[in-house]
DNA sequence: CCGTATCCTCTACGATACTG
DNA sequence: CAGTATCGTAGAGGATACGG
């Protein structure tokens, strides 16, 4: 994603280009529990790809959230992942939604206002 | 979007689920600003097509954050959409995601820290 | 004006195998 | 262990035209 959109509503889209995608909430998620290797993550967030994981870390470190630090550069050489202050700060900031999908899923799980599931 | 993951990490999932895809930020914006009608919804999103732009909607209202009211039956009918409570609570909680995204925005355009955009 | 149906494209994502 | 390459797939999204 991240592809063009007509309207920059607002700062909204700068924040969906980055954790957008299918996969990147996911390790956000992972790393804001702490650093991580590139095996370490591959384990925790289970059904990714290797190819797909890289690709969504290249990503969240060129948009400046994520962190790429080479351990040792040796041949079984271990490199570590790990947020940035500006990725804290976005894991941070999604508190908020994070708080009222829980709260939005009680809700109609509770009281169902529409024909919604069958 | 809103596809299967792996590991429903949070109420993020649910709330990405909501105003994941392509358009539903800008419609979800728009209607912030108050009920409107299809036509102006789809002249003021611009270059959503009128497909897209009922899908999107009908997603929307089944999430329960949009609602749909037919004002006149009449042939050339006229329906509004505006936002329910929950999706009024919605666009609140974005506001956080929209602060990160113009600071991080500014941030990284007064200090490149890699390789970014073209 | 609102909504639906059809068809087509594009790309994010997936499976796998190979190298340093 | 980390990273890259290749090939394949599904589905969201786009263009357009028709119907109530």
């Amino acid at each position: 994603m991240a592809r063009k959109q007509s309207a920059p509503d607002c700062g909204l889209h700068a924040a969906l280009a980055v954790l957008g995608g299918k996969w990147k909430p996911a390790i956000l998620c992972e790393l804001h529990r702490g650093p991580a290797r590139f095996g370490a993550l591959k384990r925790q967030v289970l059904g990714i790809s290797e190819k797909v994981l890289f690709e969504q870390l290249r990503e969240l470190e060129s948009t400046g959230v994520v962190l790429r630090t080479v351990l040792d550069p040796a041949p079984p050489k271990t490199v570590e992942y790990s947020l940035t202050p500006a990725g804290a700060a976005l894991t941070d900031a999604v508190q908020t939604l994070v708080e009222w999908g829980q709260h939005h899923v009680r809700i109609r799980a509770s009281a169902p206002q529409s024909s919604i599931a069958s």
